[in-house]
DNA sequence: GAATATTAGAGTAGAATGTTCGAAAATTCT
DNA sequence: AGAATTTTCGAACATTCTACTCTAATATTC
């Protein structure tokens, strides 16, 4: 019978893991089970005894990696005071993780809802209400101009590289933030 | 009946130059005509018209692939004076380059011959004895120093990231050349 | 050593892939 | 313009690949 672990196993966690690269470099149709399963040096069908189907896995694959990337986005915003210094880290950081996650869903076929992490959001209205607080930003509901930045990390993450040919760098989001900043900032 | 056509046609350059793209990023295998004809916008079998199968297409991309990097490296080793800039550049290009190549012959059967590409000895070599002649560079022979610096080349490309987890950084160069320059360089 | 958890081999139906062939369409030549 | 040639493409096919099932073997836990 099946038992309802709290703690993924390793081994399934191995798997999420390989797969993973492997999504993320071949996209869903071009990574076979048997790719998966030969990276790890088991049998293609020993990974049905974790995940019930292709699709199981992908579909997990897509969730772990969220919840992954929510812990690494706790830590940026907890690792610093300086709001600015946070907001550029976590910028960089999601785009990175834009980028990866729209080769893990090139070859989805429904849209996915959106790219916008459940989390994500309340984290960043925390940070900015923070920064009210503390008397560094302007009187601004904190809420709003979170789906704000969102949103516009988000046009910008997708929309940047299409109109220039390269894509985002460095002093891309120097200027994003010194921008936001000489806007938003208290005096 | 087919005709001997000293320049390559602009189509046969275009679908060598996807064909590339995609064989390495996926590699042989998981790189279809299909993928290659669609990303071209053309039907897969009017690929047959430029080349008699898939591995003829295979090798005409690695021989494009090889004649092209020689075009850059020259390109290189006459932008500039400083042979210390030169071979920095060229290090790092050649570095890229290997990676490049090492995926697209990943799923090649048999081992290819060496990764030494015919033609960059010589250039290397004339770099040197130029360097020699200058009297910038200690009176070594530049033939083995030329082989020797590929060798090396060859192997840290293969070793280094084997040995430590990461790939080779813009650093190890840094050492590198120091490293080579404080042994050779006069004085 | 019984019970359970995990792996792996054989097999299958359906999809994908490389390839051939002949005919349409576009281009070049006269 | 029309003939000759070059280039594209769709239909068809044999082979291979892939996701998946079933069943038995092996390892692990109790």
């Amino acid at each position: 019978m099946e038992q309802i672990t709290i703690k993924k196993t390793t081994k399934e966690k191995e798997i999420l893991e390989e797969a993973q690269k492997l999504f993320s470099h071949f996209g869903l149709k071009k990574t076979s089970l048997e790719d998966i399963a030969s990276s790890l040096g088991m049998a293609k069908t020993s990974l049905y005894y974790y995940f019930k189907s292709k699709s199981e896995l992908f579909k997990a694959v897509l969730k772990h990696e969220s919840s992954s990337f929510i812990k690494n986005i706790k830590k940026i915003f907890e690792s610093s005071n300086d709001i600015k210094e946070i907001l550029t880290t976590y910028f960089k950081k999601r785009t990175e993780y834009a980028k990866e996650l729209s080769k893990l869903r090139g070859l989805i076929a429904k849209a996915q809802k959106s790219p916008f992490i459940s989390g994500e959001e309340t984290l960043l209205t925390n940070l900015l209400e923070q920064g009210v607080k503390d008397e560094i930003l302007k009187k601004i509901n904190p809420e709003l101009l979170a789906v704000l930045i969102l949103s516009l990390l988000k046009g910008l993450e997708k929309n940047l590289p299409l109109i220039r040919k390269r894509e985002i760098e460095e002093r891309d989001y120097d200027l994003f933030i010194d921008v936001l900043f000489n806007g938003i900032l208290k005096k």
